[in-house]
DNA sequence: GCTTATATTGACACCGGTTACCAAACAGTG
DNA sequence: CACTGTTTGGTAACCGGTGTCAATATAAGC
């Protein structure tokens, strides 16, 4: 059995074919599935590559190829799990493939955030990337990639771009249909807790709230409405706000979960009770809406359905080409919201 | 200015060789910084890198340094806060490198974990991996680095490996510490949620708390001990079960924070007041701690500053080798144990 | 049986860097 | 001035794959 070799070493392309007495060409092709291949041959290869445990280097074929196998992620969420979920949405497509995935969070604030990025990609020559929101939404990052011919797909909540390079959820239907449960439980004045300026996906929740304010002819005004940046924080404040207000809402619609929470957070201090004296409804389904007392009733966004999709776009733009995949969100009905008293 | 040259392709080695009127050879030794060179050649090289925007093409390196510049983080941690955490420590460490981070979630469930990782590390030849908890108990993972040659360092609660492959925290004597705030706060009956077996992080904890037990003379027994696997469901059950005790206890201590907003959650629906009626104590400082009502007094582990050491380590062993690196827990006073009532 | 089409396979250059080894240039000795 | 020793730069081979294109074998056409 076998002739004596180096333990040690990682087999290679040409002690595959020396073992199997073929060229290495033809173990290249048994390798990349070459259709021209008589299938006795490509046997008698596979056996050897499996009996040697033969693995091709990747960085020699990166090289030969002039491409790799990387996918580079681009984020600068603020929700840890979605993030997460993304990361898991990409693996499920990737998995069982060569592509590998590289993480590369983003600081949307700093002034070098771009000449990062072109460093980055510029250096580690990625197979392509994938945008996720908030940064998915910025154009210039996306010339970016064109100029380096670095192929990217972004994930947003409205159209962004060409189909090829987007895949989109519709926040602001699921937004309105969410306030169209609020109104079927018979509140009329229902208060909003917008997302931060520059945030596609906060334009987008907004607009679904007007559209339903005006669908219903819902009370609005300055007194409903206060804005926060998708933290904990700002929605706390932003809910001392709304509850403050010479006529309180009985019901309050915040564009995120933590927000929502937040709010909760507000109205506990205050000594209201939640559903019976103020109904909350958020957005994302974040692992905290479960995970807060009452339960948050949300929006779930399948951000890893979406990844998914982003992910086999990119590297396989044939199969899912045209238009842009649009991924509908799901309203969870939990314990936060409840008929208005009275 | 220049040779007519293609504008589209990247610069290689060779052009800018033939600018600067060296051989390829000189430039490696720029870009490596080898020390025996001119210093006014050098100046000269550097000056047409700048100017071509010459960056040397990864993979060619990589195959003939026989080694690659990709780290990857082996995780299969429930805490998306956690992991996000971890990957920020690693990407501090390597910024400015040019290393980046592979991410690979892993199922410790499924019995071809082992084999998963496996492939994973054959085909992507990664430079070493991170290894974070609970995965980096597994001795069995660490054997198979070390088997495939692959550089690793564990994170972990305890003394899993000899230091070069360890960064460790000491959960142990951080649990210890607030089960004394809670003695000290006049606690006798505290009750203990553990972790799911086989963690080494949930029996670290778990030591902890009987240190302390031991030390204060408080009762112990059955009924106040209950576990769970990390998250908020089976936090709901301990409570459910530590709560319906014949005598109940006046303090909490869960193990982790998932579980201790079960425990809540379970108080709560019993009209319990916390922390008046039940002092709340958890691990982790996961942001769900600082959301829930009350805020819930916690441990931090010191997780981000922990996996840039263990980042450090690994590209640099000869920086920070011996003696494993010891993080201490930090313990945050927030408003979810006070002194029992009557 | 001979020519042409088709299916398989191999030889060789090449991807863009690296190292090994050698030659040239320059300096310091005796 | 010849003889070493020390820098420096050039050449060629190599890392482990891939593409091109020619060579061979086999089948089909007349």
């Amino acid at each position: 059995m076998g002739a004596i070799t180096a333990r040690e070493a990682k087999p290679t392309i040409n002690d595959v074919a020396r073992e199997a007495g073929v060229s290495k060409k033809t173990v290249s092709r048994v390798i990349n599935r070459s259709p021209l291949l008589n299938d006795a041959t490509r046997e008698k290869v596979e056996k050897v590559i499996a009996a040697l445990g033969y693995v091709p280097n990747p960085q020699a074929r990166a090289l030969a190829l002039r491409r790799n196998f990387l996918i580079g992620l681009i984020h600068d969420n603020p929700n840890a799990q979605t993030v997460l979920n993304v990361q898991e949405g990409i693996l499920s497509a990737i998995r069982d493939t060569e592509f590998a995935l590289v993480v590369r969070p983003v600081n949307r604030r700093s002034p070098r955030m771009l000449d990062d990025v072109r460093a980055f990609l510029e250096q580690q020559r990625l197979f392509g990337v994938l945008l996720m929101p908030p940064i998915s939404e910025n154009d210039e990052l996306a010339r970016v990639c064109e100029e380096l011919g670095v192929g990217y797909v972004r994930m947003g909540s409205a159209q962004l771009d060409s189909g090829e390079h987007l895949v989109e959820s519709n926040d602001r239907e699921a937004v309105r249909k969410a306030m169209e449960y609020l109104v079927a439980l018979g509140h009329r004045r229902i208060a909003f807790v917008a997302g931060p300026e520059g945030f596609r996906s906060a334009r987008e929740r907004e607009l679904g709230y007007r559209d339903a304010v005006k669908a219903a002819g819902l009370p609005q005004g300055p007194e409903l409405e206060a804005a926060g940046n998708y933290t904990f924080e700002t929605g706390k404040l932003a809910g001392d706000k709304l509850l403050d207000a010479t006529e309180r809402p009985t019901a309050i619609y915040s564009c995120n979960d933590e927000m929502a929470a937040g709010v909760l957070h507000a109205a506990r201090e205050r000594g209201l009770s939640v559903p019976d004296d103020l109904s909350i409804v958020g957005f994302d389904d974040s692992p905290i809406a479960a995970h807060i007392w009452p339960p948050l009733t949300t929006v779930r966004w399948p951000v890893a359905a979406m990844a998914r999709t982003a992910a086999l776009k990119l590297i396989d733009p044939g199969h899912a080409s045209g238009q842009p995949a649009l991924f509908p969100s799901i309203f969870i009905e939990r314990g936060s919201a409840a008929p208005p008293r009275r």
